[in-house]
DNA sequence: ATGTTCCTTCTTTTT
DNA sequence: GAAGGAACAT
């Protein structure tokens, strides 16, 4: 078969179209479960194999790295033989920004080995600016108007994600500063500066300075413009300004993009992300093609009756879709109410467990929850009943404290400016190198205007050179020989491009390994759970990326291979997530775990059988304690839970279980009233009379278990 | 320099 | 209720 038949065989009409039409600005509106990703994939296949594009001219944004993967698996699964893959660029904006960044530092005005920090370095790297002398006083201030590091790094980051440097964000919003970004815009220049001093990005800068970089320098932004004919965008209605700017700036004469997107799935309006971008693509990138996907394959016609009732409740939807199953009826929706929370875990439990007696696939099995604070008494019903689970993003595994320190060991040997990364470290194992020493050296290097670890070697080296050195002096050369040695022989490794999982081993052996044994022999942690088997992890999955790394090279934006330390290192920090490369996700095991996942981090996954927990009033939608809220703004919140619940509800394909607690406890407001969502009310008070019966079971817990 | 105990502070979602 | 910080003891 001729492979332009062949890729559109197992396509619907409206699919086929989206594939194979002809090159133009396109946008597909695709509906929960229309076959979104199939279209992204095929299409991608079709310009390869079809329109015969290079790989190197194609760009695929997606919006997670799991989804990104997921698209890079399935193009490859495709078998187009003839096509080289190599050269292709698939990522999220994230990614795919630092490797512009990677390539054009220079140009960006950055180090080329900058080390890119995720929301928790941003928080302790703020928290280091705010100890310095000249910041004393807006620590201070800050502490009294309960401004936290971490509040501080999400109004810069949104700052920046508005395209917004201080100088901008001072100008812009002069008139309607909140008492915290005033504090914000106080430190926001002295944090852009110490960033660069110390080669360190933040996520939102990524972007930012990729926007600045391709916008003043109009050689690499043609270049890029020349480069990618096609550049393809998933979930279109995700993106902000900024990443919409970016696209802008991508798009060249001759090129097109390609988005996918669905208005009623936008959840994450409260990142900046803005729907509307939808309609502005229209306007911006006219002539559009407008394709619509309807057709919905994943789940039965009763749960998508229920999610089109739900959805229809919203008014500011700028699309009309109207979803159709192709399925039929299916069970009834089960609507499950307990007592309180600590049942209706036990409820969950039990009753997977019954499905799982009965012979359903664990992993076909997920439970939903709004925030990952619900999943923590599921967890311990499951595990009570032996029934193996996975957590997604539960505490992330590049978060764990012990994978962070070896992985800071590596920064500092790539970028030995950054000082985070050896305050991390300094001291673990310990070296006897505690806060006195510390601020001894703080002082040293404020004084000679250097980084930490430069202050380090100087004082080691004269120490070594003057044996009448102060004895002060002395002391930390004597304390730190070892570090600083340490860190010389990884840079060494480093400058002749040493594999990651070389550099981690000496890591380890040099008495990280050690010292974390130490510290699981003292948590009573047996061998499978401990901080060393993160470890051996890490390691295991330094070997796995680099023998991908050995198969499919990753390219920077001239074609040159990157460092692979360097891609560990950006993968490190890029990938918050727990999905441990391929390695963690694949073995055979995960194939008989149930899902644990919040609402938003499943978006655009399915299962056969779906739990929301949670689905309860004050929760779903969250009302947010004590914030008072404009009322429109207040409107638009509570069409993002119910977008939300949307979400949480289509990503079932044949069973639904909708459950909640009648009572809530918090210890910050004891026991509260909870109840069914008023979502829940939303659709049965959209259904006919007598569909009422035909849609919903309902339980309470006492009929149910 | 490290270990202990008491105190405060918390609520969402993530690249 | 847990986690992180500060004050205190070893």
């Amino acid at each position: 078969m001729d492979p332009q038949a062949s890729l559109l065989q197992s396509l619907n009409a409206e699919q086929r179209q989206a594939v194979s039409a002809e090159r133009s600005n396109m946008l597909i509106v695709a509906g929960a479960g229309t076959g979104k990703t199939r279209v992204l994939v095929s299409r991608i296949a079709w310009l390869l194999g079809v329109e015969a594009l290079a790989a190197r001219e194609v760009l695929a944004v997606t919006f997670t790295n799991k989804a990104a993967h997921e698209m890079l698996e399935r193009i490859e699964a495709l078998k187009l033989n003839t096509v080289n893959l190599k050269g292709l660029w698939c990522g999220t904006f994230h990614s795919i920004c630092a490797r512009f960044l990677r390539s054009y530092a220079v140009q960006a005005g950055l180090d080329p080995s900058f080390t890119i920090m995720d929301s928790d370095d941003q928080k302790r790297f703020i928290d280091e600016l705010l100890k310095a002398e000249e910041q004393a006083d807006l620590a201070v201030a800050a502490k009294a108007a309960k401004l936290t590091p971490a509040k501080i790094g999400a109004i810069i980051a949104d700052f920046k994600e508005q395209g917004l440097r201080a100088a901008q964000a001072a100008a812009k919003f002069h008139s309607r500063l909140t008492p915290e970004m005033e504090l914000t815009l106080e430190l926001y220049p002295v944090y852009e500066q110490e960033c660069l001093r110390q080669s360190k990005v933040d996520f939102a800068e990524l972007i930012l300075r990729t926007v600045e970089l391709f916008t003043h320098n109009a050689e690499l932004r043609a270049l890029q413009q020349r480069r990618f004919k096609e550049i393809l965008v998933d979930e279109f209605q995700d993106t902000n300004h900024l990443q919409y700017q970016l696209l802008s700036l991508l798009k060249g004469h001759d090129s097109h993009i390609f988005a996918v997107g669905d208005d009623d799935q936008s959840i994450y309006g409260w990142r900046g992300a803005d729907y509307r971008n939808l309609n502005r693509f229209l306007k911006d990138f006219a002539p559009v093609h407008l394709f619509k996907l309807e057709q919905n394959y994943r789940s039965t016609s009763q749960i998508l009756h229920a999610a089109n009732l739900l959805i229809g409740c919203n008014h500011e939807r700028i699309t009309d879709k109207h979803l159709q199953s192709v399925k039929g009826d299916g069970e009834r929706i089960s609507v499950l109410s307990f007592n309180k929370v600590e049942d209706e875990a036990s409820g969950i439990a039990q009753c997977i467990e019954k499905l799982i007696a009965d012979g359903e696939a664990p992993s076909s099995i997920a439970v939903l929850y709004r925030n990952n604070a619900r999943s923590a008494l599921i967890e311990q019903e499951l595990l009570q009943r032996s029934i193996p689970y996975y957590v997604y993003g539960g505490q992330r595994f590049y978060e764990r404290k012990e994978v962070q320190d070896a992985i800071s060991y590596l920064r500092l040997a790539v970028n030995p400016s950054d000082n985070g990364a050896l305050l991390r470290i300094i001291n673990v194992p310990a070296r006897g190198f505690g806060p006195a020493k510390l601020s001894t050296l703080r002082a040293i290097a404020a004084e000679r205007g250097i980084s930490l670890h430069q202050a380090l070697c100087q004082v080691v080296a004269f120490a070594k050179e003057h044996a009448d050195a102060p004895r002060e002096i002395k002391l930390l050369a004597k304390k730190s020989a070892g570090f600083v040695e340490l860190i010389a022989a990884l840079n060494a490794k480093v400058q002749v491009g040493a594999a990651p999982e070389l550099l981690l081993t000496m890591v380890l052996e040099a008495g990280l390994l050690d010292y974390y044994a130490q510290v699981d022999a003292k948590e009573k942690k047996d061998s499978d759970e401990g901080r060393c088997a993160n470890l051996e992890m890490l390691l295991l999955n330094a070997k796995n990326l680099s023998a991908r790394e050995e198969r499919t090279p990753t390219e920077d934006a001239d074609g040159k291979p990157l460092s692979k330390i360097v891609a560990f290192l950006s993968n490190a920090a890029l990938m918050g997530s727990t999905e441990l490369t391929a390695s963690g996700s694949s073995g055979d095991d995960f194939a008989k775990k149930v899902r644990l996942y919040t609402i938003h981090s499943a978006k655009g996954l399915e299962f056969d059988t779906v739990f929301v927990a949670g689905f309860e009033r004050g929760l779903l939608p969250f009302v947010p304690f004590q914030q008072p809220r404009e009322q429109a703004q207040q409107r638009k919140c509570l069409e993002e839970e119910r977008r939300l619940a949307y979400v949480a509800i289509t990503r079932a394909k044949n069973h639904l279980y909708l459950c909640y607690a009648a009572y809530a406890f918090s210890y910050y407001s004891g026991w509260q009233l909870a109840g069914p969502s008023p979502f829940l009310n939303d659709i049965v008070r959209a259904l006919g009379r007598n569909e009422r019966a035909t849609l919903f079971d309902f339980y309470a817990a006492a009929d149910f278990v």
